[in-house]
DNA sequence: TAGTCTATCCTTAGCAC
DNA sequence: AGTGCTAAGGATAGACT
C-alpha cells in the first residue's frame, strides 16, 4: 500500500555505484531493458546493425543484437559482413588486441567529456569556448604519437605551468600551499543477480565474474 | 533565425526507420550518443562491464566499452557456446589483462570523482596555485611516463583548464586577450565526443582513412 | 558535422507486490 | 527477478548556427 510518504515521482541520484544493494539490481534491471530499447530502437529508426553485451553484478551475461548479436559482433571484429569461421573470429580478436593503447586512449577521451561536461555545468565561459576550438593533436593514439609530440606535450604542460601561476598572482597573492598529489589505496567488492529480456537479446548465466575495483585513487589538492 | 513555425519541442515520431536522409543522420548521432551515455551510467551505477559496437548507416564502427570494448567482447565470446574451445593459456592472459585494464579503469573513475569534488569545491584558484608550486611528477621524461600517467596528466590538464577559466572569469576583461594555447590537430577532421563516464568509446572507419574519436578540446586563457 | 535552444515525450527512482 | 504507479529528471526532434 500507499504508504504516505510525500515524495513519489523519479529522484536525481549521483552518478556512482549504488551501494544499496537492492536497489541496485532493480536499477540494472530496469537501465537495462531501457538500453535496450534505446538500441532497438536506434536499429529501427536508422536502419543500423547494433550488438550490446552486458554482465551483471552476478556474472550473467545479457545481450543484445540486431540483425544478430554474433553476427554483428563478427562483423565488429574482422571488419566484414558475416564470417561464420570460430577460429578465424579468435584470431582477429587477437589482432584486435594489439588495439589496446589505442582503445585506451579512446577511453580517456570519455573522462576529458565528462570534465568537460561539468566544468560547462558549473558555470562555463561561453566566450571562451567559442573564442577558439582545437583538437589535442595528442588526443590522437598513443602509440600514434611522436616523441617530438610527446615532448611538445611536455613542454606545452610546463608552458602551462608557469602561465597558471603567474595568472594566479595576478589575482591574489594569499594562498597556503601544501599537498596537491597524494595517492592512496584501500579497497571495494562486488554485488549481486539479473535477468532476462526481449527481441533479439538472450541470457546466459556465466561463471562467477572476478569484479575488484581495489583500487581507490585519491587526489588531494 | 527562428523561423516563425510554432512548435518548438520534441515532438513524437514514428518508429519505423527515417527517410529524410538529413535527419537520420543527425538522429543517429544523438541517439548513438544517449546510448553510449545510458550504458556508461548503467556500468557506472551497477559496477558492471558492457560493450556496445554500432554500425552507422555510412558503415563506420562506434563502439562503447567497460571497461574496455574487446575485453567485454572477448569475455562474451570466450564464454559463449561457439566459441569455447580457446585454449586455457588464452584465457588466463585475457583475464590478466582485464585486471590491468580494470584497474586502470578503476584509477580514472575515481579521478573523475575527485575532480567532481573538486568542482563542487568550486576553489580552483587555490588549486592551481597549489599544484604550481610543487613537483609536477609528470616533468619526468614524457617519454618515461606510462599510460596511466600519460592519463593522470591529460585529467590533470583538463582539471587545469578549467581553473583557469574561472580564473579568466574572474578577471574578466583579460580573458580573451591572450592566447597561450593552441593544440591543433595534425587533421582538420573533427568529431565531438559524446559524453559519457569513464569508459571507452571510439570510432573507427571500417575502410575510408580514420575519423578518430576526437573532441573538442581546447585550452584559451 | 557538431553544438545550441526549447518544448515536449520518455525514462526511471523509490515503493509496493 | 520482473511489474505497476507517480511524478520528477532526462533525452531529444526540429530548426538554426
Amino acid at each position: 500500500m500507499m504508504n504516505n510518504s510525500s515524495i513519489q515521482g523519479r529522484r536525481k541520484i549521483e552518478m556512482k555505484k549504488i551501494t544499496k544493494k537492492n536497489n541496485l539490481q532493480v536499477t540494472f534491471s530496469k537501465r537495462r531493458s531501457g538500453l535496450f530499447k534505446k538500441a532497438s530502437e536506434l536499429c529501427t529508426l536508422c536502419g543500423v546493425d547494433a550488438a550490446i553485451v552486458v554482465f551483471s553484478p552476478a556474472g550473467k551475461v545479457f545481450s543484445f543484437g540486431h540483425p544478430h548479436v554474433e553476427s554483428t559482433i563478427d562483423r565488429f571484429l574482422s571488419r566484414s559482413p558475416s564470417v561464420h569461421n570460430v577460429n578465424a573470429s579468435y584470431n582477429v580478436v587477437e589482432a584486435h588486441r594489439d588495439a589496446n593503447i589505442r582503445e585506451l586512449n579512446a577511453h580517456l577521451g570519455q573522462l576529458v567529456d565528462i570534465l568537460e561536461i561539468e566544468k560547462r555545468k558549473g558555470q562555463a565561459l561561453d566566450e571562451v569556448r567559442k573564442a577558439g576550438r582545437r583538437q589535442w593533436w595528442w588526443q590522437a593514439p598513443i602509440d600514434e604519437l611522436g616523441l617530438s609530440e610527446l615532448q611538445l606535450l611536455r613542454n606545452a604542460l610546463q608552458e602551462l605551468k608557469r602561465s597558471v601561476e603567474k595568472q594566479a598572482d595576478l589575482l591574489q597573492a594569499a594562498v597556503e600551499s601544501s599537498n596537491c598529489w597524494q595517492f592512496l589505496a584501500p579497497n571495494g567488492v562486488g554485488t549481486s543477480g539479473s535477468g532476462s529480456e526481449g527481441n533479439e537479446m538472450h541470457t546466459s548465466s556465466g561463471i562467477t565474474p572476478l569484479q575488484k575495483f581495489d583500487q581507490n585513487l585519491y587526489l588531494v589538492f
